[in-house]
DNA sequence: ATGGTTTTTACTGCGTC
DNA sequence: GACGCGGTAAAAACCAT
């Protein structure tokens, strides 16, 4: 089990600099008597700071707790405690805290067990194995559908969204494709699946912003998911952002329909090919903008799009540029 | 691994308020 | 002088091979 709160993990080397025999350091050898009283100090059971355990004086509370925060009653603490990372191993299906019966058919004593006994002991093994392997999956299932559901709602998901995100994570999970992912990742990945088929996408960065893996990860166990799944992703339609976007900055519907419109245009002209469709949707709508006399700057637009403020100059002026020819 | 393409970052110059 | 905008070069990221 790795990562346990241990209290300190200085690796300080304590190449001792004593000058204040009062301050206690924090070399290897820690100054265990208390200042104040001269009583033990407390290596530091309480988080983050080591106390004397007799008078109570707070020695130091500056260290930093390396330990996870460990315990979180309900969904909302689950969220603030977000610190906590990966403390158990995934490399086991079920993390390693599962019973085992041994392979050998000897009693507690060493002895050989008797055929019938034995002939138990195979069964009671195989059922022990079919039962922990379910109940793992089940375990794993559940966190990651919380998972789930916990970003679909912060993106603003519907809830069948959340239904093909889940049913996408349990062929993965069918299909033994977890191993060697993480449950976030692979939740984190399902859902952006699910929210590109059902026609109301959220960019990776998007998604990224309420995950809790990042950006790189999940876009991995992405790929991996659309390829062993063989999940049919269709290119993003720049449209599909272009509503959100303007209602991020609170603009018309005017604005909305004449960026649909040049997008429409620039397609015939094939300005989309090989672009990011965040940006052209961003881009689109700064030059909707422009035309409908609904100003809003580069920079805003970026913001709110995720897409740097030059790559939004470059599409706006390929966008107008086909608009001007095909109109 | 590599090369070609797209996006981002950082910086500069210009005009306007 | 700050702001919005345009442009550029180099770095980084992405993708197919």
């Amino acid at each position: 089990m790795p990562n346990r709160p241990n209290s300190q993990a200085n690796d300080s080397d304590g190449s001792g600099d004593e000058e204040d025999g009062s301050e206690p350091t924090e070399s290897s050898g820690q100054t265990n008597t208390c200042p104040e009283c001269g009583g033990d100090v407390n290596p530091g059971e309480r988080q983050g700071e080591r106390y004397c355990a007799s008078c109570g004086l707070v020695i130091d509370e500056e260290s930093v707790d390396h330990g996870p925060e460990w315990r979180a009653f309900n969904e909302q603490e689950k969220e603030e405690k977000s610190r906590v990372g990966a403390p158990t191993t995934n490399m086991m299906h079920d993390q390693g805290l599962s019973t085992n019966i041994g392979w050998q058919n000897k009693d507690a004593y060493g002895n050989q067990l008797s055929s019938a006994q034995r002939e138990k002991m195979e069964r009671l093994r195989t059922w022990n194995e079919r039962f922990r392997t379910r109940s793992s999956k089940e375990r794993n299932l559940k966190q990651a559908l919380g998972e789930i559901d916990r970003m679909a709602s912060a993106l603003g998901l519907p809830d069948d969204v959340r239904e093909t995100a889940a049913v996408i994570y349990r062929r993965a999970l069918e299909e033994d494709l977890l191993p060697g992912r993480s449950i976030e990742g692979v939740a984190t990945a399902s859902l952006y699946a699910a929210a590109r088929q059902s026609g109301s996408p959220r960019s990776l960065t998007e998604v990224a912003q309420v995950s809790r893996v990042q950006e790189q990860e999940f876009k991995r166990a992405y790929r991996y998911l659309v390829r062993e799944l063989n999940l049919e992703m269709k290119p993003v339609d720049p449209k599909q952002y272009v509503n959100r976007i303007i209602s991020d900055l609170e603009m018309s519907e005017d604005v909305g329909r004449r960026s649909r419109e040049l997008l429409e245009h620039g397609q015939k002209a094939n300005v989309h090919s090989g672009k990011s469709p965040v940006a052209l949707a961003a881009a689109a709508i700064y030059a909707a903008g422009l035309l409908e006399n609904e100003k809003v700057t580069q920079a805003n637009i970026s913001e709110a799009a995720n897409v740097s403020e030059v790559t939004i100059r470059n599409r706006y002026r390929e966008l107008l540029e086909s608009a001007n020819k095909t109109n």
